[in-house]
DNA sequence: GATTTTTCTATGTCTAAACTTAATCAAATT
DNA sequence: AATTTGATTAAGTTTAGACATAGAAAAATC
């Protein structure tokens, strides 16, 4: 009943007596818990050990650690979630059903205000702009709207993104640096409705995303999920 | 040019010359990278200290690590993005607005059945509803419709919600094990778009969100942000 | 009393060395 | 040919010890 799973290493079962004392408010919210020199002979270990563990929980929110003040557990826990940013084809692929794409728009034009603001590159750069409706067992999934700078990713001109979805092709061969994530939501106009085979004014999840290289701002896209899409997370 | 911060310890710097040599392309999606003790040699430091640095990259999905097999550059790097969940009053102070919040609607109520599965209670427990609107200089920012289950919090049927904001006074005495949460997008019904002061059928950011301790499920929520609203995450 | 300086301590980081373990490859066996 | 066994390798983990450093507390100064 104790022990649920069994964490192979010493800094994980440590780091998991610790939660459980948190949780179970052995230790309260302020309080400040043992040094790690306490700790390390309490579980029997080396300092260092008792360290990984303890960063461990800093890093998940629960505890806040300064030099000299010692470690304290932290009072109000803004807790970190991580999802992983899916690839849609194998989104769609776990799910069971069969995936396709289509490119229903390429074209090479100057980038608008927005998005060139948003990229940080000149307003009317030349860039490729895609539209591309990604499908699950035929049914449309998700609409990919995406800008690519090819300043900063030389040779993408060439490529064939019928064959190659852009997004794989993108992060297979352009590994970012920096990025931005955002979600929102908005009713689907007209041509949304249209793609996605929806109704107008249909509440669509919107993931917003740019990245870049050294070179620059790589990619800036708009996906919007089929209509009841659920984005979960992993906290 | 070349460097742009000073990651002040040696494992960081190691990790940023070994993530630009990959967003550089100077080590390919596949390619097998030199091994730890080879690392360690070439970057003058102690092997350890090299682990630590290709485990963060690891994390980050840059680099996929087996042992005997040795270190590869990830092929389709499925990067991750945390972001931290927000404590209402915070962010709306952080923004420069004054908080306030309004309970709507109290009530100790059975879960309904959708709720109860959520949160892994059986259907009809005793449970505590709580409705409240939180706003930002005076203007409704977000609608929170919570279940609380009083047997994995004791204590908190005492609590005065009008002068506690929910979510804090949970986080705060309740620190969380496991949780859940997800993202999604609904029309406004005719309740939301009252309370959030705008029109039936806008589109609504919405936050789901159910947490466990040791005792069972704790709260279940469901946050329905002011319209236009943008969660963003880092990397 | 207010400010500056010094001291001291708990965490942060690193090292060198050892041991553990998963997985690959090759050799031996069926 | 297929399977088992065993050696080897590279990452995973831990340890003891050391030094660095932030920053709280105490001491010294103004």
């Amino acid at each position: 009943m104790t022990d649920r799973l069994l964490p192979s290493s010493k800094a994980l079962t440590i780091a998991t007596e610790v939660r459980r004392r948190i949780v179970d408010r052995e230790w309260r919210q302020g309080d400040r818990i043992p040094d790690e020199a306490a700790l390390a002979v309490e579980f029997g270990v080396a300092r260092a050990t008792v360290n990984k563990a303890l960063q461990l929980l800093a890093d998940e929110g629960l505890l806040d650690r300064k030099r000299r003040a010692g470690t304290h557990v932290t009072i109000n826990p803004a807790r970190k979630a991580t999802f992983t940013i899916p690839i849609v084809r194998e989104q769609i692929e776990a799910a069971g059903m069969v995936y396709s794409h289509r490119v229903v728009a390429q074209k090479i034009r100057p980038a608008p205000a927005e998005i060139a603001a948003r990229m940080g590159e000149p307003e009317g750069a030349a860039m490729i702009h895609l539209r591309t409706v990604h499908f699950g067992d035929a049914k449309p999934f998700q609409l990919e709207d995406r800008w690519i700078n090819p300043r900063a990713a030389p040779g993408v001109e060439a490529v064939d993104f019928q064959r190659n979805n852009p997004n794989e092709w993108l992060v297979r061969n352009y590994p970012w640096l920096r990025g931005q994530l955002a979600f929102s939501a908005e009713n689907a106009d007209a041509r949304d409705a249209r793609l996605l085979e929806t109704r107008q004014g249909t509440a669509l999840l919107i993931l917003q995303r740019t990245t870049w290289n050294d070179l620059g701002a790589i990619t800036s896209v708009r996906l919007a999920f089929h209509p009841g899409y659920c984005m979960v997370a992993i906290p």
